[in-house]
RNA sequence: CGGGGCGUAGCGCAGCCUGGAUAGCGCACCGGCCUUGGGAGCCGGGUGUCGGUGGUUCAAAUCCACUCGCCCCGACCA
């Protein structure tokens, strides 16, 4: 490709409205553009480097025996009111009407669509088992589209679905996509971590997320150094900080005006860990009391699942009217409305609310002054111990470029996508869903890979491998070398650009390294006259002077250095 | 959906508080000269419904109301 002729509209200029980097740099470099709120276009560049991404998912999918389809973006809404989800789902659903007023929807992901052409298709167990897989655009109405293309509301998903016969199936598909997945983003060039995720609403009951390490994800896991455990902090267990034993009686204290577990702890002079803090939420039908430590705080997706459905905070006034109190002196001692305390309260001697204004109580015992349920509440925090081996654990801020869940026959029940098993007897289809992002991986590559003169590409998903840059466009020996050499790599199979514009050394040199092709070949008037060019290595800004013709020879060996140790 | 911010040339911004003459700066862009190893220099060129609508006023980019769009934090995220 010229340069001279190709649509990269760089930008020396930082767009106002971009905050992460993976956003700033796609959009400098000219890879992406914005057309409204969460909806993204793709430029040259950008493109090939999605196509790059897709080629690697299609090859290992292929790998596993997954095979390609292509399903529709328009939805009827009877599959997606079969299985519920028309209700479940609220406004992120794009819905519709046809010209005859019949309700459709927008996909946003497509396990409906999968089951239904299952329950059509498969009859019999030795249709069994299949992965079928899509790459595809679904449509999210996000509540907050957010950093680029990390987040949109039209997005490309890769999803596959497995189909099999029993447990032991999902798990030799489930276990066959783990597989696909390392290797695809191995390939990719990422960091990841493969973390146990919430099944949440997808149902089922097994889950796990490859989530790209970097400041500009929207979720955090907790990891184990000391034993591998690896987990969405929305499910991560760990054991907080440990209590010395207390010998306090029971008694009411005086706290006038101190609401706060931060106020109360330096009024009297205790920490906040030995103290519990009295949250009040609502189930769908009943208001119940949510006992969390002091120095914790609460995990509401742990709530949800120990309650078994959605919660919300109560409100200040809530809160008077449901226990008679102001909040910041309520607490679990004869406490009349249902409890739920973290397990981390299980042992110890607390201060807490006395239930009365401008009271607290100190020396509860649980088990003696109160008696709740017991459930992991708590949000697992840097530095807590592991419960498997008693490590620390950090936290770190990742993005989800990947998941896979076992759905079981959440879909295939409602859809009746069942086959004929060895005795004739009709059974229900297993399945599991498995999506990855491709715009992800690509927004967590440059999260991961850039420097402060721009995008540096792992090659495998690079635009291109090498760039060619004549320095002088007036010198004819520059350009006579650099055509040759441009012609002469393009024929020995790398993917070749070349800076045939105008412009000067410094323009070259900053739109080089912004667009971040990994090699750069430099063509200057003076190395020319002692016989060589120049190779910079984009990442470790290495260079090297080589004759012309041996310049493919040694981008080669650069190129496999630089290539991920997976290749196809 | 709650909180905050922004909307003026292709991009980045100033002007607005305290209304007033032709709306300005940098970059980009077009023509010319010059230059060619890290976003050069000189000369000439403005390409604008000041997001929109309505109002106040002799007069609105500027004040008021409504509205649309975009970003950030939170909630949500199948």
């Amino acid at each position: 490709m010229r340069l001279s002729r190709a649509f990269v509209p760089t930008l020396r200029q930082v767009p106002a409205d971009a905050e992460a980097v993976s956003h700033k740099l796609l959009v400098r470099a000219g890879f992406i553009r914005q057309l409204a709120s969460g909806l993204y276009l793709f430029l040259p560049l950008g493109w090939r480097v999605m196509e790059k991404i897709h080629a690697i998912i299609r090859q290992e999918m292929q790998r596993i025996g997954a095979q390609e389809m292509f399903l529709t973006v328009l939805h009827p809404a009877d599959l997606w009111q079969k299985t519920g989800r028309w209700y479940e789902i609220g406004d992120e659903m794009f819905r519709l009407k046809d010209r005859t007023g019949r309700q459709m929807c927008l996909g946003m992901t497509h396990e409906e669509v999968m089951a239904w052409l299952a329950s059509r298709e498969i009859k019999s167990y030795r249709d069994l088992p299949q992965i079928w897989y899509q790459i595809q655009t679904k449509l999210r109405d996000e509540a907050r589209p957010k950093s680029g293309i990390m987040r949109t509301r039209e997005f490309i998903m890769k999803d596959s679905y497995s189909f099999d016969m029993d447990e032991e199936g999902l798990e030799r598909s489930y276990q066959l996509h783990i597989e696909a997945y390392n290797r695809i983003f191995t390939r990719c060039g990422l960091r990841y971590y493969q973390v146990e995720s919430d099944p949440g609403m997808m149902g089922g009951a097994t889950a796990h997320e490859f989530m790209a390490p970097s400041p500009a994800g929207e979720d955090d896991v907790a990891i184990c150094d000391g034993c591998g455990y690896k987990a969405n902090v929305e499910l991560a267990k760990s054991i907080p900080e440990g209590l010395q034993p207390q010998q306090w009686e029971f008694e009411e204290v005086h706290t006038p005006d101190r609401r706060t577990v931060q106020e109360v702890s330096e009024f009297l002079g205790i920490e906040p860990k030995y103290f519990i803090k009295s949250l009040l939420y609502f189930t769908d039908s009943r208001p119940i009391l949510v006992l969390i430590r002091g120095d914790q705080d609460l995990q509401e997706r742990k709530l949800q699942r120990a309650v078994g459905g959605p919660v919300r905070a109560a409100s200040r006034q809530e809160v008077e009217q449901t226990l008679g109190v102001e909040a910041g002196f309520i607490g679990p001692h004869e406490q009349q409305i249902e409890l739920i305390a973290d397990e981390s309260l299980k042992e110890g001697v607390f201060v807490s609310g006395a239930n009365r204004p401008h009271y607290h109580v100190k020396g509860l015992r649980p088990g003696v002054h109160f008696n709740p349920r017991w459930a992991d509440l708590h949000v697992a925090k840097e530095g807590d111990r592991c419960i498997h081996c008693g490590s620390p654990l950090r936290i770190e801020r990742v993005i989800e470029i990947g998941n896979i869940f076992k759905l079981g026959t959440k879909y295939s029940e409602p859809l009746k996508a069942t086959f004929l098993d060895e005795q004739g007897r009709e059974r229900l289809i297993i399945m599991g869903s498995y999506g990855i992002g491709p715009a992800r991986v690509m927004a967590a590559a440059v999260e991961q890979c850039h420097d402060e003169n721009g995008i540096i590409w792992p090659i495998s998903i690079a635009p291109y491998e090498v760039m060619v840059l004549p320095l002088n466009m007036n010198h004819p020996e520059t350009v006579e070398t650099s055509e040759s050499l441009y012609n002469r790599l393009l024929s020995e199979g790398f993917e070749t650009i070349i800076d045939d514009r105008p412009e000067r050394a410094g323009v070259k040199f900053k739109d080089a390294d912004l667009i971040g092709i990994p090699l750069q070949v430099v063509v200057g008037e003076k190395a020319l006259q002692e016989g060589h060019v120049e190779i910079k290595v984009r990442k470790t800004g290495e260079r090297f002077r080589v004759s012309p013709e041996k310049v493919p020879e040694r981008l080669r060996e650069l190129r496999d250095n630089l290539m991920p140790p997976i290749k196809n």
